[in-house]
DNA sequence: TATACATTTCAGAAATTACTGAAAACTTCG
DNA sequence: CGAAGTTTTCAGTAATTTCTGAAATGTATA
């Protein structure tokens, strides 16, 4: 796929970003790529659009498939894999963040409950310690369970509540304000 | 600083998934420290608990600082610098979450309505793409300003609507769900 | 079933990132 | 000012991550 100036500083960006957040230069690149795509594009394709090894973008897209990203699709007459992302920026924001909370959030509490659990019987953990740890666990409970109701509602009422921000406050019961 | 095994095992923790982020391991060891010391540590204290060189505890630092996750405190009658991080976690994941959004948001969304603004007088890029990278900036930008005003409510507010989860539907104006 | 096409695996090479230790720079106090 | 204490810088090294190309494996069709 022939690439624009346009198109090729969007994809590099995006392949900077992706380093930034722990993701691998060319898997983002490839994301991108299939992001601005209007059809799907063969693995090869990819390859030498983005001038990486075949071999690379091979496993970059399992890599891309495994975070629920990237489908398989075909074409007729083609016997190659194609491959496309959704274009629904909702969507594939509210899919990278559920990967990242399965694969890191969700482990991390599992390790907090553990902590807690352990330190009952653990007097060599000074009692700050201990706070420091349960005080963490309770918040990232707290947050996970706000996200996780959140992404339950309908996607509609999540429009209207995004779109709503800071005036969602005017709908509170009163007395909101009143805390320490 | 003598480390228990639970707080071995949490700091190790905190190091891996601060990799997973794109995040330096030591830095996140030392984060992850500090936030668990009930007093500011001096870098070379550090340094002797974490096992790594002084100089790259002082680089750590300096990177935890320009995050603004840690800051510098004297101790009387100690003329080296001690080290402290907030033990709010609201605080903190707050910080965490405006100084990505300074770092790569912001610059990100520089980038889009650069993209937009120079894709009129671009007839090599096809349309489809340009309204992709259109979506995006739509995307990016509401949900950044949702980010914003929700982060200018008074902390109280914040917590109400955080406890609340997806209770706050019941609170909007009826018809809400009506849309496509 | 054999051939052509397509994809995956993987060992080694390349590139990047992180770390150390020594030296330089800075600071405080006598 | 000078000595002692503290922090920073940075060149070289180590560790890790990424990438490639060749071989192996998988798959469809003739």
């Amino acid at each position: 796929m022939k690439l624009s100036p346009l198109m090729e500083k969007f994809i590099l960006h995006w392949g900077e970003m992706g380093t930034r957040w722990g993701v691998n230069r060319t898997v983002a690149q490839i994301h991108a790529l299939l992001y601005l795509s209007p059809r799907p594009l063969p693995a090869d394709e990819i390859a030498e659009t983005l001038s990486v090894a075949r071999s690379n973008v091979s496993t970059s897209l399992k890599e891309l498939q495994a975070w629920r990203l990237v489908s398989v699709t075909h074409v007729l007459g083609d016997r190659r894999d194609h491959f496309r992302t959704t274009s629904d920026m909702w969507e594939m924001i509210a899919t990278i963040i559920e990967e990242r909370k399965r694969r890191e959030i969700d482990p991390t509490l599992a390790l907090l409950r553990q902590c807690v659990d352990e330190m009952q019987h653990d007097d060599e953990t000074p009692k700050e310690v201990k706070e420091r740890i349960k005080s963490m666990l309770a918040f990232i409970t707290m947050l996970t369970g706000w996200f996780d109701q959140i992404m339950a509602l309908p996607r509609s009422t999540q429009r209207t509540l995004l779109k709503l921000g800071a005036k969602i406050a005017r709908f509170l019961p009163q007395e909101t304000a009143a805390e320490k």
